[in-house]
DNA sequence: GTGAAAGCGCTAACAT
DNA sequence: ATGTTAGCGCTTTCAC
């Protein structure tokens, strides 16, 4: 291969004797129809053997097509998202696009910031994992008309495609999970109200306590600020302090039942005998705490693999219209649910 | 925001009454000097009010500089590679670069698919966290002369810029916790030998051996094939077959002590009681196993930025020399190790 | 079926 | 200090 990526479109063509846009219809599998095969041939060939690879910057500043597409993300360090985004990647390589990350930190100036630079380099559309139930960022992308899909968490505005779990399912299976072990007083843990997965998860654990019939009266829920461990622990410990008799939580996501873990740590209780707890997401690790979680598995590469198509497809069939679809998760029975003591 | 992002330089130009040449010369830091601050204020904000976003893909392909660097990464999906990912990404941003991420899942094949359609795109650079010792890759970079940094693990060939971790340092650690513990017979179980990493520690392990004045007969090194949890298992458990007596595991990396754990198990011992474990590059949750991991931290985040640093620099200053950077690990001690018995 | 020519948005000589 | 001009590598009309 030749010193950087320099061999152009035009030496392929002088190599063989045809005309640049000859080459650039041989290149093209949409237009390579056109041309001799014979001819094809030699320019196939040609280009090979110069190493030659188009220049997409080019490309793209004739196509107004870069196949580059961006992903904003929370925190590519929480374990949540990796398998995610290597969903997204992999879907997107077999399509010839190719991604661009931004970390956000949940802020919304890093949001805002992360998208302009991705649109000066002129991204073909954009995965969002950060969305809010009212996000200013998702509306503004549909007003520009830029193709949209978000994943993980979706947004109220309508319009706006998303891949996102079925919570309502995840929570029902974790409510009814605990009610088959016995479990009659059952408290929540919410995740923020403002994230469709909070809230979604919070208004399927009360429908859930309707299905079956339980008390919502024996079952105080109680919410967070942030999907993470210190507010599983702050929320968890005020729960007992406030003198409740529940013996199981369900917790709106893994790292907050791991702060309840400790909340129940500190108090001197033991979980399961004591108190029983699921999660939800199934990170990579959970099953070797003490005890191994009992949580709901979401096919996290599989909601990335299913935005980058769903992506594409609005990409490249520009009419197709806005969709939201949501993936069966899965209850993990492990050690950290048990019957209640009696 | 206009719908996409379509405001030219010319379209600014015209608002403004100027030449576009003009614009670009107030937009671009180090020519706006050139220019009548008047201009220069008018300019700024006609941009502003059309809500101007320069075509990065235009200004690439003028200027043969994308701003884009490459990064390949084994998997992800393995929690060691976030922080360094997140590292290069910040450290990145702040000099206007952009990665875009492969994933190789240490195939060859992928490697390669991965830096061709990145040189495809452009790219100013590659940061390869996938180097072997023996890397046709590397030599293939170096030979085309794309600036190139290596992070986390380095190969053998000359002349080329790497941010790895202290092994010798993180494993003499290791090895004088133990002692100090009253081990005197102490495994290894290696990393694969083709990395840099694994040949690294394993060498490590025997110097500090000697440095430490226990004898290499009493001290058993096996290697596996993959830095994993199963080779982590298999290895630890043809050791014990072995029937050998030491009292405590120097794993080549975490999830190898993983593997360890559950090999101890399997054969009624107990960690630490029984037989101490250490690991090697303290992942998210190794803390929250049982026993916790005793293990040496290593600065990923900053491995990450320094890597990226260090490319810009080799990108912006073509003359500056290629360095094998080193950064100091820490030992975490924790449950997984203990006194032996006597 | 292929060549000619224009132009995507930008920057960098060169001119004034 | 600013305008003029050309061209980066590619695709896509439009001719023939």
């Amino acid at each position: 291969m030749a010193n950087r990526s320099r061999v152009t479109i035009r030496e392929v063509a002088e190599r063989v004797g045809v005309h640049p846009s000859t080459v650039s219809r041989v290149l093209n599998p949409a237009t390579r129809g056109r041309i001799t095969p014979e001819i094809a041939e030699k320019v196939t060939k040609a280009a090979n053997d110069l190493g030659y690879t188009p220049n997409q910057a080019a490309r793209g500043l004739r196509t107004n097509r870069t196949r580059t597409i961006g992903v904003l993300i929370p925190d590519i360090t929480n374990p949540l998202f990796p398998p995610i985004i290597r969903g997204i990647e992999d879907a997107l390589g077999e399509s010839g696009y190719t991604a661009i990350i931004g970390n956000t930190d949940n802020l919304a100036v890093r949001e805002t910031e992360a998208v302009s630079t991705m649109r000066a380099r002129q991204i073909d559309g954009l995965v969002l994992a950060t969305a809010r139930r009212d996000d200013p960022l998702v509306s503004q992308c549909v007003a520009d008309g830029l193709p949209l899909v978000l994943v993980n968490r979706t947004a109220d505005a309508d319009g706006v495609s998303s891949i996102v779990n079925d919570d309502a399912l995840g929570i029902a299976l974790a409510v009814s999970h605990l009610k088959d072990l016995g479990h009659t007083k059952i408290a929540h843990i919410a995740g923020p109200l403002e994230l469709s997965t909070g809230e979604a998860r919070q208004r399927s654990f009360l429908e859930a306590l309707q299905k079956e019939g339980l008390s919502p009266a024996d079952c105080p829920v109680a919410e967070t600020n942030a999907f993470s461990e210190d507010e599983g622990l702050r929320t968890a410990a005020e729960l007992f302090a406030e003198g409740l008799s529940f013996t199981a939580i369900v917790a709106a996501n893994d790292l907050i039942a791991l702060g309840a873990y400790e909340a129940i740590a500190d108090i001197g209780l033991r979980c399961p005998e004591d108190i029983s707890v699921t999660g939800f997401n199934d990170m990579p690790f959970v099953d070797r705490l003490s005890p191994p979680l009992t949580t709901i598995r979401i096919p996290h590469y599989e909601l990335g693999r299913e935005a980058a198509r769903r992506l594409v497809e609005l990409i490249e069939t520009p009419d197709s219209s806005a969709r939201a679809t949501t993936l069966r998760p899965e209850l993990i029975v492990r050690g950290s649910t048990a019957s209640p003591d009696r």
